[in-house]
DNA sequence: CATGAATATTGATCTAGATCAAATCGCACT
DNA sequence: AGTGCGATTTGATCTAGATCAATATTCATG
């Protein structure tokens, strides 16, 4: 059901928008963004996506991959079979309750940006990204005060839903305020609680930081 | 495992965030909205839902219901008992696959919903909005130019991103460039093709007006 | 190492939509 | 039918973030 791991050059496509369904993918190593190619040539970033996570499963709805999966950076991931992970999740339950729980945490996760995209303003969105990006780097035993973006502003943008130059000084304005420390693609998070009182401070999902 | 029907008043929850999960929940008549409640009292809408529609599968990744639903007009839902829908899926491969089908459409509306928070301005919003509704009610047999919303104008604007003083404005200017006609709740959709130029447009998702 | 193309920063200005405010309308309830 | 509250519309103003523009930095490539 699992295939060996496949790698994937930095800029490769895992898939395409358009392309037949007939796996998800496990991310192994590395770093991927998945982005819809819009009619005027823009394209619309819905998601990063590092080790340990699962891509592809909004294909199972129609058979037909909806977006791009482009890797930022060299990249492992294991294909994984779907129809054969359905007939083997038909004979272990708890295969097949994880598979669920995947499929819908998913859904979970994409109703925390649309609260973000729908309530938040740029200053919120940003400490809500970075803070997220944190969480899940420390939770695969990284440092969750430092590390490197593998997207660029304008991917950034694209996903939080402002203009790349926005991005820019927002992240320039925290690093005034000490709340971070930003040289290129380096971020180094200096005053989480802070980061976290941005996130809070109103109309907007407070404590809720694990929301992306 | 589908219980017996369930009536539930306008105004009426048929379950609430925090609520321990059991079942997803069929709207058999009827209309839904879910939506979240946000620390500072606000809420945020995330999802509308009629007829034939699946709700509550946001809360089998962690049992608990991160979201409350409540009816905008007296309604009966069918309870589904999601443990004995998995235990039978285990032994219809058609109905598993139909269960995994639906959890990934839900995916797809999502990103639907983000790609038009993230990249639409307000006029297109609210055209794809009425253009969603309106094939919604025309794949029910309803008629798809002329229907009665179910939400308030605060409700669709905190579903779409914008405050109810932009939603009435835009209802305004598309009542005066004759794309429909609103009095109240009750919308008429005047010149479908036109409305759908509104979406189609600028630096937006183009033809894809299925998209919420 | 040089060169050119992406990427990023920063400033100046503009505008869509938010906010504040005031009528008006419509519906539920006595 | 009257009453009162929530919903809606519309106007006036304000502002966060977009847009336009210029420069600086980083990186890939021959």
């Amino acid at each position: 059901m699992v295939s060996a791991k496949q790698t994937f050059k930095r800029g490769a496509y895992l898939y395409r928008a358009g392309e037949h369904f007939q796996s998800i993918y496990a991310v192994r190593t590395g770093f991927f963004k998945t982005a819809t190619l819009l009619d005027d040539g823009r394209e619309q970033v819905t998601g990063f996506h590092m080790m340990g996570e699962i891509i592809g499963m909004d294909a199972i709805s129609t058979d037909i991959h909806p977006c791009d999966a482009i890797a930022l950076e060299d990249s492992e991931i294991c294909e994984i079979h779907f129809s054969q992970l359905e007939q083997l999740s038909r004979d272990i339950p708890t295969l097949q309750r994880h598979l669920h729980r995947i499929l819908s945490r998913e859904i979970v996760r994409d109703h925390g940006i649309m609260l973000l995209l729908g309530s938040m303003k740029a200053e919120e969105r940003l400490a809500a990204f970075l803070l997220n990006l944190s969480q899940r780097f420390a939770a695969r035993g990284y440092s969750s005060s430092s590390f490197n973006l593998r997207m660029t502003r304008e991917e950034i943008g694209s996903y939080l839903g402002l203009k790349l130059e926005t991005v820019s000084r927002t992240f320039s304005k925290f690093q005034k305020d000490g709340l971070i420390s930003v040289q290129n693609r380096s971020i180094e998070l200096q005053d989480m609680v802070a980061l976290k009182r941005v996130l809070g401070q109103q109309g907007c999902a407070t404590g809720k930081n694990d929301r992306i």
